[in-house]
DNA sequence: TCTTTCGTCAACCATTCGGTTGACTACGAC
DNA sequence: GTCGTAGTCAACCGAATGGTTGACGAAAGA
């Protein structure tokens, strides 16, 4: 797993957790309270958070023997960040399709119309 | 996995993945094409690429005996609506910390400052 | 002190995942 | 027809995942 941003999208990708995230947006929860709406046992939802916390969605303080969770919005900056760009760069070449339609049809004595490999793919690594 | 946003979120969450969802951006590729850069075999990208198919996130056509890998980059926006629909309830609890706060002062005879369940959760389940 | 509540840790189990190798299909070229 | 190229399918393997049960720790209340 490795880097933060596949620890994050992996998070997410549980339908429990995610609940649990979009519950944890209308204010702080104790385990109890999360585990509650569940057919699981507490110790399955136990587990859930700490992927949450090890993706750094969440962070857990201490109340005497409660552990309160908080949500950790500025994480989802990262999938945002990560999707934009590339939703940009698939946008801006589907507008350029014409353009390159177009191209194509100059260069058609030039037989390489390589698209293969394209841009640098770059994998941001968070930094 | 079930849903598409678990199957879409799961997909990203391998760098590899990513990686290619990335060099799609800059233009359709052919199975070979998308593995030549890792030092994997072509059967472990074609896995890959049913995973990413799976998730709705690339479609493949046929030219001859080549299988040309398409990005489908409506996709991200079913990741972008859920992330921005907490991230925004995320933020707007925290814009309202300090009218909570008051609030909860003013209300320190009614000793029901209950938090736990707050608002509707609502798993999208895409429409 | 004893008990109850809240939660974690540890061991186990079935399933899934990412990878491999080997066999196979589909098509183009010779 | 035969060969080479592009890719998938199937079986297998080790590691990770999501769940369980049972035992334990830490703090509040009796």
């Amino acid at each position: 797993m490795s880097d933060q941003l596949s620890r994050v999208f992996a998070a997410l990708s549980d339908p429990t957790r995610r609940d649990m995230v979009a519950r944890l947006t209308g204010g702080d929860a104790t385990v109890g309270e999360l585990a509650a709406p569940y057919a699981v046992s507490m110790q399955a939802v136990s587990k859930h958070l700490k992927v949450l916390e090890e993706a750094g969605l969440v962070t857990r303080s201490r109340d005497a023997q409660r552990r309160p969770v908080h949500l950790e919005a500025e994480v989802f900056d990262l999938m945002t960040k990560w999707i934009e760009r590339y939703r940009q760069r698939a946008e801006e070449r589907y507008q350029r399709l014409d353009a390159v339609l177009a191209e194509l049809d100059n260069d058609e004595h030039n037989d390489e119309h390589k698209q293969g490999l394209a841009g640098a793919p770059e994998e941001g690594t968070a930094s």
